[in-house]
DNA sequence: TAACTAAGCAACTTTTAGGTAAGTTATTGT
DNA sequence: ACAATAACTTACCTAAAAGTTGCTTAGTTA
C-alpha cells in the first residue's frame, strides 16, 4: 500500500540503489563505452553492472547505442531525462565531499 | 574493496535507503514526536521506523530528546548536519514532482 | 483490577540486492 | 586451427534489507 505517496519516494525508486547514482555520475562527463564505463565504478561486479545500466535505460535515464562489430562496442549516454539529474548528483557529490571534511 | 571511492558513494552510504530520505524530508518542517512522525512515513513498518531513525541518529543527522513520562514520549529533530542536506531533499522531491509530468 | 497508552525491542521469516563462475557470440590475428 | 576480444547472459548462491508478530514498561483512567 501506498508507493510513491510523495515525489521522493517516486524519486528514489528511480535511482535510489547503491550502483546507480554512481553510474549516472560518470556518464556526466559524456557518453563511454561500456568497458571503460565499468572501470569507472570500482568494486562494480559485471552482473550488477549490467543490471544496473539495463534498468536504467528501462528507465529512459540513460541511451544505449550498439556498434554491430566484433568484438561488440556498446556506447551509454545520459538521456535529456537522466540529464536532468546533473545538479542533484553533483549536490550529492558536494555534500558527501563537504561533509567528511566536519567528521 | 573500494568503499567510498568517492563522495556520492560517501553520501549514499548514509542517505541510501528507502526510508532514511522521507524521514528527514518530513522532519524539515521541525522537530515531531515519534508517533506522528511514523505516521507522516506510509507503509513503513515499526521495525524500520525505528531501526531507521536509529541510524540517523548514530550518524548525527537527527537528535532524539526523550521525556520521562508515562507513556513514553520522544521528539526526534534535524541536527545542523541534517539540516545541511535541506537542500538536497528538496531536489530529490521537486525532481520527482516534475519527472512525473513528463511520463 | 483490568484495559489503555507510546515507544520500541526481540525473534523469526520473507524478499531483494548483490556476488561468483561459467558459457556465448563472431571476427581478427597468429 | 585456435586463442583473444567486448559485451553480455544464465544459473546458482550468500548477505543484507525489510516485514510480521508478540512482548515490555508504568502510570492513568474506567
Amino acid at each position: 500500500m501506498n508507493a510513491n505517496y510523495c515525489p521522493l519516494d517516486y524519486t528514489m525508486n528511480l535511482i535510489g540503489t547503491k550502483w546507480k547514482p554512481i553510474v549516472l555520475f560518470h556518464l556526466l562527463e559524456g557518453a563511454e563505452r561500456s568497458g571503460v564505463l565499468q572501470k569507472k565504478v570500482p568494486g562494480i561486479s559485471n552482473k550488477m553492472f549490467t543490471q544496473t545500466v539495463r534498468e536504467l535505460e528501462r528507465d529512459g535515464l540513460i541511451s544505449r547505442e550498439i556498434y554491430p562489430v566484433v568484438p561488440p562496442k556498446v556506447e551509454y549516454a545520459l538521456t535529456a531525462r537522466g540529464k536532468s539529474l546533473e545538479a542533484i548528483l553533483k549536490s550529492l557529490d558536494q555534500w558527501g565531499l563537504e561533509d567528511k571534511k566536519g567528521i
